[in-house]
DNA sequence: CATTGTGAAGCGTTTCACAGCC
DNA sequence: GGCTGTGAAACGCTTCACAATG
């Protein structure tokens, strides 16, 4: 159920633009998808959608909404303050959509006191209270690899159980713990498959509309 | 086969340290998967593995390399200024793998010649100039949300043929165009679901070993 | 005899097709 | 008439299991 935040997103943006009723057609074409898909995704949901009709935006994204256990904020605390830590606290779009940054720390003094997005970034040692004071139960990763591990440890034991990772490396952790990873190597890795494919297959190119990204999420 | 560049990234470590052979099982334990699915995934190469032995690491390293077209570097442009704009720019983690960032533009003349990790920002009228002379083949768009379909136009229009997309937009290109999207808030999301999960379904929470990281890919 | 390479079974996901409903 | 909801078919990926082999 990976797609349902992509139906939320683009369920928001139409509700934003006074849409009322969306069929699932439509909403296959906005997401680059599959009409069927999109009904059985959202069947699973028990949902409501009239025959003949269409969902109704508004109801829809309240479900969605529901089922991602976005009823309310989740805090998250970013472990490393480096160029990607930093760009992470700075980027804005994590609270807009429901995930403020609680906290910024890495393990430098140096690094420590400067502000970054409007976070102070704090002493790695400060790392438990954060997350108790702010009820934070996600952790991101933006450490360099070889501190990655470590971060995750540290996260674990003070209470934090789902872990974004940006660090190219496969954490080690107890299995209740949820882990995502992102690595941008990897994506563009896949780009380059593409493009050498591309180079060597010569020929053959398909000109078309849009529709078909591949996107993240397994 | 999206698993190569993870593959990759372990064999170069144990490369690094001097590891000569590695059998499947290995492996699988290095990167959280299980030893069918690599041996699945390495003979899809047309591989060489040894019975009985395993396989040599910087033979498949050769292998991996040539099959993701990492024979030679893929620099890349990067559209976009802001906070993410400059993590990755000055994230070094690109380079290092391949991916030199050949130039960072954006609209803003304002941004335009302030200096981030070693590159110089330019107009994006300029980007033409810098894909022809870098003959740079993969753009990444790390604009709003709103500029983010312009800036994918203008990337298609002056010859880049993928694109590595942060904004939560469906891009529209022509369909010869490889697109990949990295949307940090449904990483978060699928992440609030879990833990929305674990509050409801309360109690048997496993506590084991290592293993099993969701990434990205598909 | 440890480990690869692979046919075949298993399983989850996608797509089709159409009955059911508004 | 148009669109949803859903069984059933098709597909692809994962796992099993074992013969092949250095």
């Amino acid at each position: 159920m990976a797609r349902l935040p992509v139906y939320l997103r683009i369920l928001s943006e139409q509700a934003e633009l006074e849409v009322e009723c969306i069929s699932s057609d439509r909403l296959a074409e906005l997401c680059g998808a599959n009409a069927a898909k999109v009904r059985k995704d959202l069947s699973y949901l028990g949902s409501y959608g009239t025959r003949g009709v269409g969902y109704e935006v508004a109801y829809l994204v309240y479900q969605i909404r529901r089922e991602l256990g976005l009823t309310h904020d989740w805090p998250v605390v970013i472990v490393g303050a480096g160029h990607l830590g930093q760009a992470l606290a700075g980027y804005g779009g994590f609270g807009e959509r429901g995930f403020p940054v609680a906290g910024v720390v890495d393990i430098d003094p140096a690094k420590v006191g400067s502000v970054l997005g409007g976070v102070r970034v704090r002493h790695i040692d400060e790392l438990a209270q954060i997350v108790q004071a702010r009820r934070v139960n996600i952790g991101v990763i933006a450490t360099p690899t070889s501190a990655a591990q470590e971060a995750a440890e540290r996260l674990v034991a003070v209470g934090v159980t789902s872990i974004l990772n940006f660090a190219p490396v496969v954490l080690s952790v107890p299995r209740s713990i949820e882990v995502r990873k992102v690595d941008l190597a990897v994506e563009l890795q896949i780009l380059s498959y593409h493009e050498q494919r591309k180079a060597t297959t010569g020929g053959l190119r398909s000109v078309g509309g849009a529709a078909g990204q591949r996107s993240a999420s397994a």
